[in-house]
DNA sequence: AACACCTTGGAGAGCGCTCCCAACCATACG
DNA sequence: CGTATGGTTGGGAGCGCTCTCCAAGGTGTT
């Protein structure tokens, strides 16, 4: 009734349990005979082995944990930034047959979980995504005797590896378009500053706007549509001459085209509208958004490579992907 | 320099590895300042349990599997129900502190792994996610001696305990919404008929327009935006003088609309559109979707529940949740 | 003061597996 | 024909933990 064990496979097979374990890992110093019978009782019974037990001789669980660090609700928002992450993280994972394990880490208490979870054992690894300034995660997953590598460049100075794409190369690119396409009163809606994103885009958008001799007119939004919107709204306020707007993404780029349509204003005629991230709704929109392209899942990918490259004594510098801009109709 | 074991804090503490394990359990049977001194020694040392060894003697693992059978390109799409189960179950899960693993059992080979990896004991339960009819999963899984729930009635019909909302009952109101609104000519958008919620749809509309003498229209999607409005412009070509169109998702809805504005049709006036789900991005099309709304997260803090119930013992009786149908613009 | 009873801590057996080491057998060589 | 060699197999320890006894000590009662 119970799960059968390697004794049972060993007594239908009549072998010890050292040979059915060899038998079941793969190693080839078995005469074929023997190993063949061990296969069949293995089939007859549905013998598969206990993970613990292994893991637990074994120091290892091939498992990986792939931590967000935020809300749910930013989670799986409409922003698909997190859904490719977890998906081209998985497929890569996968591919070196390791398990994936997400774990959503948005509140105080599931941090505790989190940790606990992950300084027990439960995994060999861990990939942290996108956290605010204050997330004190790295920091205590650092800690730890795992191995840790983030997407994205923490926002607190921490020693752990990390994936980025180049925001600030990126945030230069859009804005520099603005400006070779004659804008003069370029605004930003950036995104939130505790966050490394929004900080670095905003950081290129003024590099540019210094070296052209532009005034910045700034707004701050949260990433999400509505904030988009409203930003632009403050925005048309503070300067209604305004002919170009940047927002820090795409979601808030949106937000931003709607706001502009309510308050009257054509786009690209009267203000031009560039984004960031080229979310799938970034050709939809109307007119369909300018903006700049970054390679999420290449990073995922390449955060995968960095961690799995750890296990084996890699390197762990962070690891940089250029951005390119996309040009559409709104710029 | 290796992770601290039971053993060690026993001997920092002056104690027997019993007496450990009884405070780090939390058992009330030791005397106050013993249980003082443990925790010292846990907290000195940085002791956490090891999981592996834990599960191996309690035979728990205070995991549960979240298994979506579905090409992480459909996981991760548009359609946020997935997003928004995965949510609401994990929430659910973590307030019974059971870790969630999500795992995405899109191709062959994954289903492997994930058969393996739920067989070898790494989760107490598995919860199933939307699988279409030709899935092996829910029989494979069901046929290992783990606990199992699916979101959504099986398609195949297979002997596990599921939730699922009321499909028939939710298409049947949206279609009698139309004929009440005296449309004549009602089409439909179908879902994959491979998936129960496909079906179970179609039904419902097949169910009212038999009743109240109407022909029906039909043509087949596949869930998506844009097989919404392949969909709808081969039921333009079919039936050009139709007046009304109900989809079986949102998304396809959505896709109809887009149709329909190109083809010069106005929504509502020439075709009522009422779609399915009550996704966020219903509330922001041009005109606003009417829709049948069905509590995804409900169902999802349903399943959860209805697992663990199985754990103590606990009935394996189908839920049923009802439906509503949100009126807006659209029909 | 002796007894029973209850509380509390310790000893030890395993959970199922891997892997080291030793034993074995067969072959080949001196 | 004995011994060295190499390739297979089995024995057994132990990974870190929980949990069932059992013993020791303390308390209260008669």
């Amino acid at each position: 009734m119970k799960r059968p064990t390697l004794e049972a496979v060993a007594a239908l097979a009549g072998v010890s349990r050292a040979t059915v374990s060899r038998v079941v890992n793969g190693q080839t110093t078995v005469a074929p005979h023997i190993r063949e019978a061990v296969l069949r009782a293995v089939d007859e019974l549905g013998y598969v082995p206990n993970s613990a037990a292994r893991s637990l001789v074994t120091q290892r669980t091939d498992s990986i944990a792939l931590v967000v660090s935020e809300p749910p609700t930013r989670v799986f928002s409409d922003d698909p930034l997190f859904a490719t992450v977890i998906r081209a993280a998985s497929i890569e994972l996968e591919a070196a047959d390791k398990q994936v394990v997400l774990m959503l880490a948005g509140s105080a208490k599931s941090h505790a979980r989190v940790e606990r979870y992950i300084a027990s054992g439960h995994v060999d690894g861990a990939m942290l995504i996108s956290m605010h300034g204050a997330d004190p995660l790295p920091a205590a997953i650092a800690r730890m005797r795992v191995p840790v590598v983030s997407y994205g460049r923490p926002a607190v100075p921490v020693d752990i590896p990390y994936v980025d794409n180049d925001n600030v190369g990126g945030a230069e690119a859009a804005v520099r378009h603005l400006v070779a396409a004659g804008r003069r009163r370029i605004a930003t809606i950036a995104g939130p500053l505790d966050m490394i994103g929004g900080q670095d885009r905003l950081t290129g958008y003024r590099n540019v706007l210094r070296d052209s001799d532009r005034r910045s007119i700034v707004a701050v939004g949260d990433f999400t549509r509505e904030s988009g919107a409203v930003a632009m709204r403050q925005l048309l306020r503070d300067d209604p001459h305004l002919d170009a707007v940047f927002a820090a993404n795409d979601l808030m780029a949106i937000g931003a085209l709607q706001a502009l349509r309510q308050a009257g204003r054509r786009v690209p005629d009267d203000v031009a509208v560039v984004g960031f991230d080229d979310i799938e709704a970034a050709k939809y929109t109307d007119p369909p958004l300018t903006t700049v392209r970054h390679p999420v899942a290449d990073q995922a990918a390449a955060m995968v490579r960095l961690l799995l490259g750890l296990f084996s004594g890699g390197p762990s510098d962070p690891v940089i992907l250029p951005t390119e801009l996309v040009i559409r109709e709104s710029a």
